[in-house]
RNA sequence: GCUGGUGUAGCUCAAUCGGUAGAGCAGCUGAUUUGUAAUCAGCAGGUCGCGGGUUCGAUUCCCAUCACCAGCUCCA
């Protein structure tokens, strides 16, 4: 006699056990229709689950998360069946719900080409046309490895292996076609309506470069076709909102074959990146970090000693002279710890907080450069910090607010922030390596931040906090970063005198909040799609003319506005008005100043807004006032 | 690095089932002195990523290579 109650908290009984399907049917039969899953004592089950015990029941429809998360699974099992009819020799392997769709792995000698994917959609919509069925049986680990080593599924048969011999496992099978799944599954191949292949791309056998490439088929889907047509154009959208597109039209920096994976920056791009590093610096030096300058090449004995030669040797570009081998240095930290050597340290002081803009090289695998996100020159808003363990807390912890202070000037409110912890390859006493991720545990956790462990993540030499940010397609890009380090110091024999006389190796905490100003940067020109705040922008103000006889004022205005550092442009060109407004606005300028007859007469400005709202008539005077309160606001 | 795709004028993109390429914008010249997102006309512009091969002939087909794009792996 189970009574099942209802989210709204009405509740039912029925005589024997039912199915989610037959409580939905007693709703309703529209109700029943929209059913795809049903959350049963806060588990996502099938519709056709059955309850024999009074439960708590929601019927999961299109209309939930879990619904879509639903109809996106049951949309991969669609793909696999639709590949393995059109190309019975490829091989089923995993198929996960991912943002905003699924992808599936498959081995198959011949390349999926776009024409294929045409074939796979047409097959998957008559899959669905045929209305089939989706049905879940229960078997035992041994009997679901003897059933797809059968079908000749090797990969499926050896994910099944992995899992305890005692343990049952679920399949769902749609006509000819079954997979091993955990589930749940919309009730039939109907129940999906709106989905689109998207691309193809190579994925290693079980995330390991060791092993076999299989092909991975990523699809989108969703509940219906609007929502389809809705989220492929904000894809659109979001494309064009890329650093790499912007900088060409905005002529900001450009890259070429023969620097792969460096920058060469225009005017207007350096300009954005000196407000930045200007700004940070300026930060720093508020917050008691003194800045050096060290050299870019170094003689490798530095990096043998810190240990980095071991781990990425053959990613450090290198030169040589007179019989010597030189890195070009991949980062500052051991020059930082020759500058701390340089006389003899006392407790009093540490902590010392020595920050370097330095230029650093690291050959990247080709195939990971990515516009400014992943290059092979870059520097940082790099700084290490010598302390005492004693000290490490408080450092950690005061970090974190600049960090978010900073985040926040630049209009960044998502962080994600994560505690990435010790490898299985790395240096260190076990004891060091529980002292330190304690301290940053506890940091976090003495802010409130949400954050997200990553076991095994750390560095080699200690563990990390990561602060990452999002690019426009939602990509996840590291950029602040704070790191406890008890190794370096001592491999690059850094002391200090202890209150007790007693020589001490200081602990060193590597951090930086933008990480590499070019990453940063790139992110940034996303987030703003290109039309950076007034005090960012390279062109703060055009002055434009109406026609030639406001030359002589619009030239006195120009002054007025440059001397004051206001980053100002004149455009006295033989066009019309609206040209030039054109022409500016695409090039995202904030402020755009007309001068016409009324305005010489009246010795006064018109200006426009980037948003091509009429701001009204200024003096030059009140002009200059505006525009350099808004710069010092960082609006 | 791996898998797949792409590479044509400054930019965005066509075309050639193998017969040495075309548009729009930008550029240049001339006219136009203009009031809030494109004034008109003319001109010029390309060793079809680079290197081999097949062919009478290659931008087109094949091979190799470089770069870029997507993803995977990696990321001190």
């Amino acid at each position: 006699m189970p009574v099942i109650t209802l989210p709204d908290g009405s509740k039912r009984e029925f005589d024997d056990a039912v199915t989610v399907m037959a409580v939905a049917q007693s709703i309703g039969s529209g109700l029943a229709k929209a059913t795809l899953a049903g959350r049963v004592n806060g588990d996502i089950v099938d519709a056709s689950t059955v309850i024999d015990k009074d439960a708590e029941l929601q019927i999961i429809t299109a209309k939930d998360e879990e619904g879509i998360d639903v109809i996106r699974h049951s949309t991969a099992h669609l793909l696999a069946q639709a590949v393995k009819r059109l190309f019975p020799e490829a091989q089923v392997t995993i198929g996960p719900v991912i943002d905003n769709g699924f992808f599936y792995d498959f081995s198959y000698e011949h390349p999926f080409t776009p024409e294929d994917f045409k074939k796979i959609e047409k097959e998957m919509q008559r899959l669905v046309s045929a209305n089939l069925e989706i049905t879940r049986s229960v078997v035992s680990r041994d009997a679901a490895v003897k059933f797809f080593r059968d079908l000749g599924e090797e990969y499926k048969a050896e994910i099944i292996e992995s899992i305890p011999s005692d343990e049952n496992l679920s399949l769902y099978t749609q006509g000819d076609f079954t997979d091993l799944c955990r589930g749940p599954h919309v009730p039939s191949t109907s129940k999906l309506k709106a989905f689109k292949l998207m691309k193809v791309a190579g994925a290693y056998w079980r995330g390991n470069s060791d092993n076999e490439m299989l092909q991975r088929i990523y699809g989108t889907a969703w509940t219906d076709k609007k929502e389809l047509k809705a989220y492929l154009h904000r894809l659109e959208e979001a494309e064009k909102r890329d650093h790499r597109k912007l900088a060409k039209s905005l002529n900001l920096f450009h890259t070429q074959e023969e620097a792969p994976g460096m920058v060469f920056w225009h005017e207007k791009g350096w300009t954005i990146y000196q407000q930045v590093e200007q700004y940070i610096r300026e930060k720093l030096r508020s917050h008691g970090y003194g800045e050096v300058r060290t050299p870019q090449v170094v003689d490798k004995s530095l990096w043998e000693k810190s240990g980095h030669w071991d781990k990425f040797g053959d990613m450090i570009f290198t030169t040589h002279s007179e019989h010597r081998d030189y890195a070009i240095k991949p980062m500052n930290c051991p020059c930082h710890v020759q500058i701390y050597n340089q006389g003899l340290k006392s407790y009093k002081d540490l902590p010392l907080r020595m920050a370097e803009f330095g230029s650093c090289h690291r050959n990247e695998p080709s195939g990971t450069l990515h516009g400014l996100m992943r290059v092979r020159n870059f520097v940082q808003d790099d700084a290490h910090i010598f302390c005492a363990e004693n000290q490490i807390q408080d450092e950690v912890s005061e970090f974190i607010d600049l960090l978010f202070e900073v985040y926040k000037d630049f209009g960044f409110d998502e962080v994600i922030v994560k505690l990435s912890t010790r490898p299985e390859k790395r240096v260190g006493s076990d004891e060091d390596w529980d002292k330190s991720e304690k301290a940053l545990e506890l940091a976090l956790d003495n802010k409130g931040l949400d954050w997200e462990l990553q076991p095994g993540e750390g560095a080699f030499y200690g563990p990390k906090i990561e602060f990452s940010l999002k690019d426009c397609l939602e990509r996840v890009w590291q950029c602040g970063t704070i790191q406890v380090d008890f190794s370096m110091p001592g491999r690059l024999d850094a002391v200090y005198i202890a209150e007790d006389g007693s020589k001490q190796v200081p602990v060193m905490l590597h951090r930086a909040i933008l990480g590499s100003l070019e990453r940063f940067i790139g992110i940034l020109i996303e987030q703003h799609s290109g039309t950076m705040p007034l005090w960012l922008s390279p062109d703060q103000v055009v002055i434009l003319n109406i026609a030639s006889r406001h030359d002589e004022y619009a030239e006195e205005v120009y002054a007025q506005l440059h001397k004051q550092g206001i980053r100002t442009k004149i455009d006295l060109r033989n066009e019309k008005i609206g040209f030039k407004i054109r022409e500016h606005s695409m090039q995202r300028v904030p402020y755009l100043i007309i001068i016409g007859d009324k305005e010489l007469e009246e010795k006064t400005v018109t200006l426009r807004s980037q948003s091509g709202e009429d701001l009204g008539s200024f003096s030059v005077d009140a002009l200059e006032q505006r525009l350099l309160e808004e710069i010092a606001q960082r609006k």
